[in-house]
DNA sequence: CAGCTTATGTCAGTCTTGTTGACATTCCAA
DNA sequence: TTGGAATGTCAACAAGACTGACATAAGCTG
């Protein structure tokens, strides 16, 4: 990493010679605003028995309903075996349902009970307020940014599962 | 989440009406990014018998050379115990040196060795490689909106030690 | 100096969440 | 129809977070 430059501005927007330092602003600026992104959640978690692997479940079954234990481990990339842990709690707490498939009948649909659904709104909403706030706090060219470089950041596969998600929306 | 209204566009410059659904956008890239951020080190860091709490200390004591533990304790946010193992073994490793304080004997003064240091160095390129991709692809004034937004998203306090770390920067 | 506070380290125990290994069930294709 | 592939479950273990209790050393204050 001998490359390093000064970093040039012409009227504010500045050319990509990006040193070290400035690199390593934006590492630590993503360390530092994650803990902000999961704490509210995982303030309202802490109370219940749950965590954020089960916030995570919780929310992608939310955003594709019927989603397969197969599908839900691609998108979170974890083992099988660690998201059923986690699956079978929240079946047995009343949160999620598992319906066995009409056509595979290997495969597990998975669905928000109204219980279920109404602590997904309860994590959504702690965590959409902090993220209102931030994106009003910083502007709308910003959360454009924010967006993309987000997006540029994300492994192949997952910029796949991303995109995919995205453009499911209703 | 009653006053979801749809976003509205002039001139490519959105006014600040945030649908429910751009922002869950934002925190799924949340998701997905940080799951690229430390994906390299973490690829180096299960080489080793080390893991990302590892690297978040060598991290910040190259950052603050000479910084107390209770000082790398603020900035981590985690309990003393839970860095002290981690510490334990980076000291017993030989790449974390404790120095007893001159003017105050009961501080420890946290040092990188130099085998310490080149491990540091592995780490962050990977890391900022990656990052300096992503900041290419989305271009200028999209990273000035990424760190925006990251900043009003952190903690108030976290927010004021970043701010600390940034511009001790030399 | 005595006693309180601070900084650090350690031991023990628990919890969440990741891992691998083994196994059961179901489907599909040779 | 049978063997392999896909899917999901159970069990055991490891990392790394937590709390609580306690020890030690050093600074500070009356």
């Amino acid at each position: 990493m001998s490359d390093a430059r000064p970093a040039q501005s012409f009227g504010g927007e500045s050319l990509l010679f990006l040193t070290d330092e400035q690199l390593r602003q934006g590492i630590e600026a993503m360390f530092f605003a994650y803990r902000g992104f999961t704490a509210d959640p995982d303030r309202i978690l802490a109370e219940m028995a749950y965590g954020r692997a089960h916030h995570r479940a919780i929310h992608f079954i939310n955003r594709a309903p019927g989603t397969t234990v197969n599908n839900l481990l691609a998108i979170l990339g974890v083992t099988k075996q660690s998201l059923n842990r986690v699956l079978r709690t929240l079946i047995a707490d009343g949160l999620v349902e598992s319906r066995v498939g009409t056509q595979d009948k290997r495969e597990r649909h998975l669905f928000l009970t109204p219980e279920g659904a109404a602590l997904e709104s309860k994590l959504s909403d702690a965590q959409r307020i902090r993220m209102r706030s931030a994106y009003k706090e910083a502007g709308p060219d910003a959360v454009a940014g924010f967006r993309q470089v987000l997006e540029a950041m994300m492994d192949r596969e997952m910029r796949r599962t991303y995109a995919n998600l995205r453009d499911s929306a209703t």
